[in-house]
DNA sequence: GGTGCCATGTAACGCGTTACATGATTAT
DNA sequence: ATAATCATGTAACGCGTTACATGGCACC
């Protein structure tokens, strides 16, 4: 979804070829080492944009070199980036798999809970380190969107790193208290009426 | 990835049919209205860790009811399981949605970027006003683990409207500043050498 | 008899990845 | 020559969603 408005944004600038749009895509991105779009999921991408009604191949230009089929937007193309761009954009999903690695380390028994949260602290440790470094490396007069990318990666990182250790806090507790189960709910007895 | 992990997890603790690990799985995950498992991810998941000989279809059990097709860990999925717990958890993606949108903004010139970062703030807020509500009629005796998913959550909200109040403070430096264009780089001529 | 839970699936599609395949141009 | 960049795709697969389909059991 993220990656088929990209592509409308773009196109919304000015009229492209994929291999153009991969390499603009990247660059607002912050980078191949960042978020590497492949090129087969530009041009499905494309295709199914066309095929919407979304974006028209424009032209097919063949300046010294191979052949390129340029792509602009639709009216219709224009409104659906209008529209993506005014929704609220919602939270990336608490769809947390570490929180949920941690739950099922407990349930499971498979390994200990602690060692868990130290590689987890050691990863997030060494993430934040590079993230600082190369923000430090970067210039903020000349790619300041970048910096802020990192401002937002490296802040993110902070609060996780703290909850690690308040985790770590109340894990003794957590061990003690029986998980959820859910197969103890009566059989059928409707319950919307109870909420 | 997660879900499958997930299914290994719960099959680690007991051996279970494919309602149940539903059930117990979103039990876990926090409640449906946070990480919705739909059935048919579930059964499909199932039926591909059998032919990867990580899970073993036990036996169907029929007790007054429906049958229960109830399948059981192997010991190479007891392994993968372990594996995937002893791993370090990588920061879910620095593919970070709204900063890309923001920057989209900024290169198409379809929508205002302060409008953009306003109806964020609002978004943010309000799932921040929410998650601290339910984490107030959560009991912490009974439900820490949920308690301790929801601070999570608040953190990293709170982190990301501080990021917020930080970037609309230098957007009129980004929007002054020329985004990369990457087709300006020279044709043919190799550049591994200078990085 | 209807609603809702228990329990199982299939089909089709979107997004994303890996691997494979082709062919032109340009720098060394 | 050969390596790298420019430029386009197809095929197969995994994950995830929506929609559809089936059937038994329990409660009111």
């Amino acid at each position: 979804m993220v990656v088929r408005n990209a592509v409308l944004g773009l196109l919304a600038q000015r009229p492209r070829h994929g291999y153009e749009l991969r390499a603009a895509f990247e660059a607002l991105a912050g980078g191949e080492e960042n978020w590497d779009v492949k090129p087969a999921q530009v041009y499905t991408t494309l295709t199914r944009l066309e095929r919407d009604g979304l974006v028209v191949e424009q032209s097919v230009e063949q300046d010294a070199g191979p052949e390129k089929r340029i792509y602009a937007l639709t009216a219709e193309g224009q409104a659906a980036l209008q529209d993506w761009l005014a929704e609220g954009t919602p939270p990336e999903h608490q769809r947390d798999e570490f929180y949920l690695k941690l739950m099922l380390a407990l349930v499971s028994g498979a390994v200990d809970p602690y060692r868990l949260l130290n590689t987890q602290r050691t990863v997030l440790y060494r993430e934040l380190h590079a993230i600082t470094n190369q923000r430090a490396r970067t210039d903020p007069n000349r790619e300041l969107a970048k910096v802020l990318l990192l401002n937002k990666v490296a802040m993110r990182l902070e609060a996780d790193l703290r909850w690690l250790d308040m985790t770590e806090a109340r894990l003794d507790e957590i061990r003690r208290q029986p998980l959820p189960e859910p197969e103890a709910r009566p059989r059928g007895r409707p319950r919307k009426g109870i909420e």
